[in-house]
DNA sequence: CGTGATACATACGGTACCGTATGGCTGTCA
DNA sequence: TGACAGCCATACGGTACCGTATGTATCACG
């Protein structure tokens, strides 16, 4: 985590990736505004004097930071529902991740405003692509034809989106902690096929 | 929507509601940051000294712009939904409703990206559970019991939630518009108990 | 006609941020 | 050990916005 003990140290001596992971958690708590060089480099307890050492500018970090957001976010669904076979329980677990938000998903919330701005957008609409995909190639599996299967799995991903929308737009509305599970039986019950 | 022509005049003119509309249609467009004194004032062709004649800050701009769009985007609802009578009827109109963005559900979705704000959430909040709400009778008078109307209603509401967020997350992934009507259906399908 | 209230314009100081220029410190390596 | 590259601090100018102070034009009204 800190660079290679070149000898005894009070500052820090930054390098690219710990710039870019600040970036990441204050666009995860305080949206796209707070990647601002200034902030951040108090932040990192430096001036902003080496931020423009390792950066050309602010939208530079920006786009490093979107990258690794990107990298990250998909390689870690690949490793956590790569492995599960049966389509089925691949969609269980994914409705019963959505409703944990780790960073990655709280900066994916934070971007979702700036859908509209061209650096961004792009981002968002290949995260989105890729997952309606997902969900459309496991309801296939399970044997929907082609239209029914892209319907729902648009659909589900409409109740995912929402949900994670609904952790902040009015989380007084979700069910509670001990509700919750039955809750998600609900909504397995409704968008699963019935298993014959 | 002019005030009383009281002679012939080259400016506007303008009283306080001008303000907040000219806020309103910036929030609906550009986001919170929009709502901005002096870029509302040249997109109004005034200066900003007319701004503080009217108002006592940005603040209370704001909170003026959120009482109005508050008032205005129930009372649409009310007007819209409450003189139809079958709950199953009214669930298929609310949800062909939710694809069109009009001003007041976009400054929905830019006042969404900051449901954190003290001064937005609590709007945001009560939207949030009127719709909800509305959603549990509905289901209610279709026959569903408590606890089932609650999940199905929270259901519902996420992906009419998410539906809207995805009109700019992702707009290529919904259904064209010649195959929106089917999409609806698989929707209503899915959502509506089967009517025996 | 002039007087007061209304609805602005103008000018100013202050804050927060971006980006550049330049100088200084620290470890490395010949 | 001294020169050099890497990393950072300091200082500066510029932009965009907020809010205040104060001047000014216009209209209503007596």
């Amino acid at each position: 985590m800190s660079p290679p003990p070149t000898s005894g140290r009070t500052r820090p001596r930054l390098d690219a990736a710990a710039w870019i992971e600040a970036a990441l958690d204050s666009l995860a708590d305080g949206g796209l505004k707070a990647i601002a060089v200034e902030p951040l480099a108090r932040r990192l307890g430096v001036t902003k004097g080496s931020f423009y050492w390792h950066f050309d500018n602010r939208r530079a970090l920006l786009e490093a930071a979107l990258d690794r957001w990107e990298g990250r976010y998909t390689e870690r669904a690949v490793h956590r529902f790569g492995t599960i076979a049966d389509p089925r329980q691949r969609l269980i677990f994914a409705f019963g991740e959505a409703t944990r938000l780790d960073r990655g998903d709280r900066v994916h919330l934070a971007l979702s405003a700036h859908a509209d701005d061209p650096l961004i957008g792009p981002y968002i609409q290949r995260g989105t692509r890729r997952r309606i995909s997902y969900l459309q190639d496991c309801y296939r599996e399970m044997g929907l034809d082609s239209e029914e299967a892209r319907h729902r799995s648009v659909l589900t991903y409409t109740a995912y989106l929402g949900l994670m929308h609904l952790r902040r737009e009015g989380p007084a509305e979700l069910p509670g902690a001990n509700q919750f599970d039955a809750y998600l039986e609900h909504v397995l019950a409704t968008f699963l096929p019935p298993k014959d």
